[in-house]
DNA sequence: TATGAATGAGGGTTCATTCAT
DNA sequence: TATGAATGAACCCTCATTCAT
């Protein structure tokens, strides 16, 4: 399973045939579909691995964080910390989010629980807009969007060029969101606007 | 190879085999391969008449705008109505990027457009900083990215919801990043501080 | 497809794949599959052929018989000249009727001729026991039955003894259902029984 | 062993793989190579149990009937009566018969059993040709092969018609063909003709 | 310019069998 | 005695491409 993510993640999911990842695995296409019972489920069982990884990792981070500005911050760098640690897996799962059709043109894995992260992200933009944290006039829908965008273009970039930064990248990447949802004159090391 | 466009769209460039685009075309296989040399010169052709189209329609639009706020707003809302024009041959161009690879991983096509495309915005942001319309104190590789991957992220959400609004996403998106650039302190609508 | 029904006829539906087929007629399996569309259809239309064949030419046959013993014994001998002159088709069409299955079990083509075949018969025989030319008293679903499996039982026989003499075999079939049909005491060239 | 009697008589022999009888009987495809050295084995032993068995059936009831018409009756009722009590095995054992072969084309399993029957049938039939029990002018070779092949049919026509009345068809069978062997003129019931 | 027949490599999968445990 | 992991051949099929017409 690790020599099909490699396969995946360094060919790309449609050169990552059985016969290339049972070579990269030092074995034979038959054991892959004896263990695995076909490709389909040898590629369900990665992206519902990374999934659970990336709740369990993620979950935490996120709960531990009192105010709104920490927990995008934490949504953001942890994210992206997730990536670095996990960096072929990721790579892998994206490829296949990507790539992977069913004959009739149907995406063939289950990627809701990337709809379902958007989703949350949404919420959590909503919900400081309410309180005021964040500002009220944007699209939280449409800035959720953006962030996974800039989140979910890291693999792809990290492909290219093995030696990015990721810290500062997510670093930088929660300053720059940070600062478009707080209120409009509200510096940082300024106080909160009284009510 | 309007058919090309469709049924990559439609199916992923996965499924795209020359049976299928050629039956959509209503003609065979082998008049595909007489004009276009194979079916890589084909997909070529589709990615460079794209570019091309691309850069004609973004060109003027952006060297119309004095400001700074002017040329990135253009750029966002002009990447965005240029999706919303060319669709499918956007859709299908990203299809290709994501997913055409030789056998050796290596990607096929020449996307370095793409890449002239963000470092053209890098500069921009550079350039502006320099100005002092825009803050000094942010990575304008990492903002360039950002923004780049909220408007790739476009094509594939309208795949799943057609009836997207493009054009207040793209003032959104734009509002959002104006926003995010801005000097801190300085409201639209409030004068430049003076020293 | 002539490739086809020797290889099945010769070893038998199991052994008979696209390799071996596509072996015996000098060609590759790629041809076969061009040229059918699949094995399944191959094999559709090699059945259905054969059908079309033995209707075009049983029919008339049978239609020039006046009477009831007449038409039996046609039916006898034509079925039986017809394995003959199509001896190799027949013998592959017998296999796949046993053997071709699909991944459930059931079978895979249509052999609705032959249960069409064995009611025409019962009907035969019904008819002409209505007329009084054949004895009342026996079960023309199971005459027609023993009749049929004793036509049908030829291709297997034949292709164990292939210097079988089928003249000789289907006059003493004829012979022996034509005596086990007759009523009772009447003997060919004795008068139907005066009442 | 009863796993795969069930399994070839209900999917047949083509799709009943070990994986398929090992499920069906609660094991693994490694206990059933281990017992009995392989597939071939395995339904080498199938078949001779059958042999076995039906000899072990058939003879005394042959046996015990002292004319040549009881020999028949008692020949056709006791082969449908046993395949009513054994009807997944013989149905997997006909399945057997008609569809494995070894990769030359040649079955692969010792079937001169069946033709010890209908050598032995047709010795029976010569014989009371003889005493003139029997109609001299017929070929015993032929009506013995008619006969099997009536009886053949049954396994076939019960996968298809699992509520077939055998006893009732097996006594149509026997009327029919004890007709078909008395000498002329000779009605049951009537003496037989004097010298 | 256009076609469709032919090709051969490669795809995923099934299978009977071997082997270490 | 029993198991399940592993194997490699064979299966049907898809594909981009070549070639004669």
């Amino acid at each position: 399973m690790a020599a099909a993510i490699d396969t995946i993640a360094e060919l790309g999911y449609g050169q990552a045939s059985l016969a290339r990842i049972a070579e990269t695995a030092g074995t034979s296409k038959g054991v892959i579909i004896y263990h695995f019972g076909g490709k389909d489920e040898l590629v369900r069982e990665l992206v519902a691995e990374l999934s659970a990884k990336g709740r369990a990792y993620l979950g935490p981070r996120l709960e531990a964080e009192p105010t709104g500005a920490g927990m995008l911050r934490a949504y953001i760098e942890s994210n992206l910390s997730f990536v670095r640690e996990n960096r072929n897996h990721v790579v892998a799962v994206v490829e296949i989010a990507f790539n992977a059709r069913g004959g009739d043109g149907r995406p063939l894995y289950d990627f809701s629980i990337r709809d379902a992260g958007v989703a949350a992200l949404r919420q959590l933009l909503a919900h400081f807009q309410g309180t005021g944290e964040f500002r009220g006039d944007f699209d939280p829908d449409i800035v959720a969007m953006a962030i996974r965008a800039a989140l979910d273009a890291v693999p792809a970039r990290l492909a290219r060029d093995p030696d990015l930064d990721i810290g500062r990248y997510g670093r930088e990447l929660a300053d720059l969101f940070q600062d478009a949802v707080r209120p409009r004159g509200n510096h940082p090391g300024t106080a909160p606007p009284v009510k």
